[in-house]
RNA sequence: GUUCCCUUCGUCUAGUGGCCUAGGACUCAUGGUUUUCAUCCAUGCAACACGGGUUCGACUCCCGUAGGGAACGCCA
């Protein structure tokens, strides 16, 4: 029986979530959703140093609010006895040796090589120590990690990228890589893909910056294999491990999307009152585009018609607007007696002589693009702004106030006829005297919304303004 | 520098040799609806990076050029 399948997500916790991490969990999870598979979130968290308290928490916050749920979750950090065994493993079926060689010494061979016009890799130096020089180096102390022996006639490493397509890599265009560090820890290739062998992790789906990684992690995946007594969960063929590569998510200056040319944060996105439907929507529209030109998509949709195969190959950027646009749709299908629970949030900072009531959200609910926009759609109704209304805008306002009725049809004409106002002559001056602004709210639905005192008290400000 | 990858309207994209005088969506502009604004509706602007081949025919295939990206870390 095969296996079940699994993707994962592997964060570190080194800062907020930004859309291009996000994106990447969201599409883990969509394409766990739907292939019917588990997603795992695998905390990258062996480098210490760089790790930022309180960054994991944030991580798993963001992931939930967007409804990205995961079956389980490991982190890094707990694993080291594992990755210390494999290393030992290696150590001793001869697929790895120690590198003596000082930072300095090799980057001044990077120097050479790159004057030389030459990839600037690994020369192999210390691959050729007898064992005599290696013992007496050792029991000098001498400061050392551990670089794959990469077999010379490994030929090509291949894989079928679940979105590019056959890939294929020169196993020597690569130098010897570093496995562990001098205080023998494994580096980040190592660890990652023993873990993601040994946790049974199906599809390896992440951004393209790691399709070089790929060849790398696949070498290290057969020499653990080779490793005689090594667990049976790491003896797992890599072949059988799926890889995608997903293209990389651009600001709009067409730079990779970072705080500096503007990315916001997931927690930005929320407070700003951007739907997580919305966001995985307009997410799941960047490099790809849905059959039949329906754009607009539930997230279950997405389940149904999403396709990691047809996603483009090249780097896209991520437009604002559009995410606006897909929110303004998705706002408009909310249902009814969900509207009201979502505003709320937003409604805190909104004090005033009048109730936020379901009928005046629904009377600015189809203008929103987010949520945010109700405070400044309502403020104008709860607290006008002073105006210097000019005399015959104060004759149009007294007018109404000396024959004042709240009925439409008929303090409309009365005013008109008393004042010869009409079309904006009539409708601004009043509108400026209720909100405080020339646009916005209809004039019946306004006399509705504030009552006959607050009119007048309201009129009557105006007036004497 | 080397290796690999990418290149269709401003943006996201459709397009797998004739259906393409290149389609859709967002943005923008104009008009209509609305007492105003917004919504909504309609219309419009706008692209195959460039140069060579191959072919009866190329956005689509091949080669080159240019531009962009990633990798070449004891970071992940």
């Amino acid at each position: 029986m095969g296996m079940s399948t699994l993707l994962r997500f592997a964060p570190s916790p080194t800062g907020e979530l930004h859309l291009g991490n996000l994106r990447t969990a969201f599409l883990n999870w969509l394409i766990s959703q739907k292939i019917g598979g588990k997603l795992l979130v695998r905390v990258d968290d062996t480098d210490t140093k760089r790790n930022l308290p309180g960054a994991e928490e944030k991580i798993f916050r963001d992931l939930k609010w967007l409804g990205i749920h995961h079956s389980h979750i490991e982190h890094q950090s707990k694993r080291g006895d594992l990755y210390t065994d494999v290393i030992k493993g290696l150590v001793a079926s001869g697929s790895v040796y120690p590198c003596f060689c000082s930072t300095e010494l090799l980057e001044e061979e990077r120097q050479a090589m790159l004057k030389m016009g030459k990839p600037p890799r690994y020369s192999g130096r210390c691959r050729n120590l007898s064992p005599e020089d290696v013992q007496k180096k050792i029991a000098a102390k001498e400061p050392f990690c551990y670089r794959l022996k990469i077999p010379h006639d490994r030929g090509t490493v291949k894989w079928d990228d679940l979105i590019r397509g056959p890939q294929s890599f020169e196993a020597d265009h690569f130098g010897d890589f570093v496995l562990t560090r001098e205080d023998g820890s494994a580096t980040y290739n190592l660890a990652s893909i023993i873990d993601d062998v040994d946790m049974n992790v199906t599809h390896i789906v992440r951004g393209e910056d790691h399709v070089s990684n790929t060849p790398r992690q696949i070498l290290i995946a057969e020499a653990v294999a080779k490793i005689p007594g090594i667990k049976t969960s790491l003896t797992r063929k890599i072949a059988e491990v799926r890889f995608g590569h997903i293209p990389l998510l651009l600001a709009a200056d067409k730079t990779k999307l970072s705080k500096r040319n503007g990315a916001k944060t997931v927690e930005e996105y929320q407070k700003e009152g951007v739907l997580p439907v919305s966001l995985k929507n307009a997410l799941a529209l960047v490099s790809w585009n849905p059959p039949e030109g329906k754009e607009i998509l539930t997230t279950e949709e997405l389940i149904q018609v999403f396709e990691i195969g047809k996603m483009s190959t090249h780097p896209s950027v991520f437009a604002e607007s559009k995410l606006q646009w897909i929110n303004s749709e998705h706002l408009k299908r909310v249902p009814q007696n969900e509207k009201v629970q979502l505003a709320e949030p937003f409604l805190k900072d909104l004090a005033g002589p009048i109730k936020i009531t379901e009928k005046i959200l629904d009377l600015v609910w189809p203008e929103l693009h987010v949520l945010s926009e109700i405070p400044l759609k309502l403020k104008p109704l709860l607290a006008p702004e002073a105006q210097t209304p000019t005399e015959f805008d104060k004759k149009v306002a007294q007018a109404w106030l000396d024959c004042f009725t709240a009925d439409f049809g008929i303090w409309q004409k009365d005013v008109q006829n008393s004042t010869g106002a009409k079309g904006k002559n009539l409708y601004f001056p009043l509108r400026r005297a209720l909100t405080g602004q020339e646009h916005g709210f209809e004039m019946r639905d306004l006399v509705d919304i504030l009552g006959e005192s607050l009119i007048k008290e309201r009129l009557k400000n105006y007036v004497a303004s």
